[in-house]
DNA sequence: CTGAAAGCGCTAACAA
DNA sequence: TTGTTAGCGCTTTCAG
């Protein structure tokens, strides 16, 4: 590992130009930059990021806050600020972050999420941080708050801090409509698990959102119609056997507040014995890779944009493009597949 | 950010024995540790990440290669990984390195995997890499060399470097082997797209593996019975479609070569109105965590305990355990499920 | 077991 | 535009 003196040397010139020169500063001749530029390349020099860092404060890296590593909607997040981060010359460092209401979250989760913030947060390591669906206690947002480092949050509401996120009312608004429209007028909801309400608020208000559009149709509410599950696949398609299986009800239709468990409600009516989307249809959020597949209908939030939007905020910040507004929207977009249509007994109009 | 030397003035003692105490040296005694550490504790003083790898040229961090960011697979890898890290005290700083035959791997992407191996890794960000799946031209594998890092390569091989790798032959043996053994004689094979090939050598070695239980079993290999997909649950469908569409074959099993293109398989299937296991059989490889759900037989390679278990080598060699064997291997399991049984037509033993 | 002091490799004033 | 110089905050000899 050659070392700033050396290319000084060889460039014949100071440190000082060298470093100049290479971090791209306009105070440089062009004669001098390219001489410096061949010098470096000649060597093999690269800027050690530890004597970078000490020196200017800064270490050209973000550090990537997650809930999970094994979902997909958070890695396509993560696909879409990494590609942005790389561009710009950053590296990411990541950090795992489980809900700190996780059903089975033990001592030892505990110990390791204090333990995050206590020491891997607090060693200067990073230059930004990226929260995606990040739910802190006080104590913790003031911890945050001491690092003294942008932080954009992506998902979620940080209270006193710079968050994007999907208006989720008015996704659940949209799929919930898009139902009635068709001429739906029992329709089912698979919301997320009471232990998953704790860390997102996301499932409740996309609930409330659906309860509010079928009042606004003038529909009587039944309860029985909101089941909830886990996210996953399978929680759909136990969620839908309960739904379909239920001889007081008789839905026509399914909101799955994920793309995971609206595959999942496909996959149960059709073991049921039940046509997609003669005699049920379904619709779910996300945009997810497998929606295409399944023909699902969905409204697609664009997880890997939102990835990217978020890094560029990040990347505005470290940049000196200024403090920006508190909460931003992001952008989501009602995708019909073959999952939806008008129920069977619904008027021609 | 409290500094080493307000530490020092608050316990009383040099700088010195600050960082001999909070590093954990065996030189101090029980009761400046203590008072040491209470001081830290009542400043909140952590070590700045950049000074103390500059002094010392430790940066208590580990890059890890991934080459796709949105694959189940390699976030389960990740996810093993991370956790042991974490409990090292070790940040994870992540790389994306595509495939470098990707199809449509354009200039762009040449130019991104180049300032990878030239800027990104050569910063000396961390102590130690963890490549999974990697394959390097040799110009790479110079440079990674030169980079005198301790780097441990999971799956794929690299020559001359520490590789821990899953046997694939041993696995494609066992999911051939075990239709077979149920009895059936025209067992079709889904492999990796050509594009793929290139890049994992996986595809063809368990392809091979295939072919070979087939002709050790007497029988007469049929290339129709080989199809290739791209390892997704959509590839698995329509290599599938095609395979139960062919007048001139008649397969009762279906080996994947993983378990989304073996669901891929069942979705398939079912959709063509054949019974699984009933009218066909099928086997996949990885231990998704679909393959449970959907009753799949598979061949289970623990791809998070893959991830504890490379994160363990790097930790041992960071710890001075001197060099590990040169490749070790990977467990790998058999697990039955509901998607493999004899065929109708087999003898009854 | 502890302290003094010399850097680690680079950047950022400040001068020139 | 370029060079000189003083650190950045910590670790590690080397003494004691």
């Amino acid at each position: 590992m050659a070392k700033i003196q050396k290319v000084a040397e060889l460039a014949g010139v100071s440190t000082a130009t060298v470093s100049r020169a290479l971090a791209g500063k306009s105070s440089v001749s062009p004669a001098t930059r390219t001489k410096v530029e061949e010098a470096a390349n000649e060597l093999g020099y690269v800027v050690s990021a530890a004597a970078s860092s000490l020196a200017s404060g800064k270490t050209r890296n973000v550090g990537v806050i997650l809930p999970l590593l094994d979902s997909w909607f958070f890695m396509a997040v993560l696909k879409g600020a990494q590609r942005l981060l790389e561009d710009a010359g950053y590296d990411i460092t990541l950090y795992h972050l489980p809900p700190a209401g996780e059903l089975g979250a033990g001592d030892a989760s505990k110990q390791r999420r204090r333990r995050l913030f206590d020491e891997f947060l607090r060693r200067q390591r990073v230059d930004a941080f990226i929260a995606v669906n990040l739910e802190l206690d006080d104590e913790e947002r003031a911890l945050l708050s001491q690092l003294r480092r942008p932080l954009v949050g992506l998902g979620g509401v940080l209270p006193g801090l710079h968050t994007v996120t999907l208006d989720d009312k008015a996704v659940a608004h949209l799929a919930t409509d898009h139902l009635l429209s068709l001429g739906h007028t029992e329709i089912a909801h698979i919301t997320g698990d009471p232990d998953f309400e704790r860390d997102f608020q996301v499932p409740t208000t996309r609930r409330r959102a659906y309860e509010a559009s079928i009042t606004n149709a003038g529909i009587t509410r039944n309860p029985l119609l909101v089941r909830t599950a886990d996210f996953t696949i399978e929680g759909g398609y136990n969620a839908t056997k309960q739904l379909l299986g239920d001889p007081r009800i008789h839905p026509t239709a399914i909101f799955a507040a994920s793309d995971e468990m609206a595959i999942g409600a496909i996959l149960a009516a059709r073991d049921l014995g039940k046509d997609v989307p003669r005699d049920i249809s379904v619709i779910g959020i996300d945009g997810h890779d497998l929606a295409d597949f399944f023909g699902l209908t969905t409204i697609d939030q664009f997880p890997e944009l939102q990835g990217r939007q978020v890094a560029q905020l990040i990347l505005d910040e470290l940049a000196g493009q200024g403090v920006e507004p508190i909460a931003e929207e992001l952008p989501h977009e009602l995708v019909v597949r073959r999952s939806t249509a008008a129920p069977l007994d619904a008027p021609t109009r």
